[in-house]
DNA sequence: ACTAATGCAACTGCAAAAGTTACGAAAGGC
DNA sequence: GCCTTTCGTAACTTTTGCAGTTGCATTAGT
């Protein structure tokens, strides 16, 4: 796994979980199938929980289960959970130079910013229960 | 200067040069209004030579110079030939280990192309003369 | 009590990219 | 012809972000 890796580890566990949604699932487990760690899968779903896509339990018998339906779930949903912005950075030009590098600054971000807000459009037009049947 | 650097680079350097088509810059002349180094100037810039945005002379009086009119030279040229693809990575499932995440790949993998297609469009509709005007 | 799970903080390891140094090649001035 | 200036490029070092790891506290079920 290499880049976006949270963005694939996120979505890969809940289209899983949208398959079989009443059974709830480890950090252990999910990290052996997605061959990672469960330290790193905690700290990736704990993002999703925040966003209240996820519910997790301690103890016993505890683990992580959808808060929602799986067709209430979207791609949008996970990405904008982990708030990532592949495209838009949204930094702030700290200390803008000269003229030229800001006026192309603003130029290049409104683009990007358009385009940011394309991707999670159509991202949210996909529910993890959907992604089977390619 | 941090994430996307050798496009900011880029593009900033030729937002100049636009403003100036006539003179000769040198590697360190623009390293030095960056804020970076000449080498990277060079490797940057090398890139944008090669998809023939530049030419390069050496020696006295040598430098950078535009190899077309500026108005004839899109954001998007300067994107692609530093070859980025900011969102979609074409990145190849090497060992695709179960169906669930190799048909979230496929749907999702289609919607980052559409977009990464979408941004070279709009930033083709931009040249680097026509920064300047917010 | 004991065990199994999350929550969290701190540290390590690694890989990608920038930065740096060094040297060779070419072009022009003297 | 020699010297300076510039690019071209390779090799190395530094920085940085992130995954991975370890350790421990907390919580819940048996």
């Amino acid at each position: 796994m290499k880049r976006n890796s949270r963005l694939s580890l996120a979505l890969h566990t809940l289209s899983h979980m949208a398959g079989n949604p009443d059974r709830v699932r480890t950090s252990f487990d999910i990290a052996e199938h997605a061959g990672t760690n469960p330290v790193v899968v905690r700290r990736v779903l704990g993002k999703l929980r925040e966003a209240g896509l996820l519910t997790s339990e301690k103890g016993h018998a505890g683990g992580w289960r959808l808060a929602h339906r799986p067709q209430d779930i979207t791609l949008a949903d996970v990405y904008l959970a982990l708030d990532e912005r592949m495209v838009a950075t949204g930094e702030v030009n700290e200390a803008p130079v000269c003229s030229v590098e800001q006026a192309l600054h603003t130029r290049v971000s409104s683009v990007l910013e358009e385009i940011e807000e394309s991707l999670v459009k159509r991202l949210s037009e996909t529910s993890i229960s959907e992604v089977r049947g390619s």
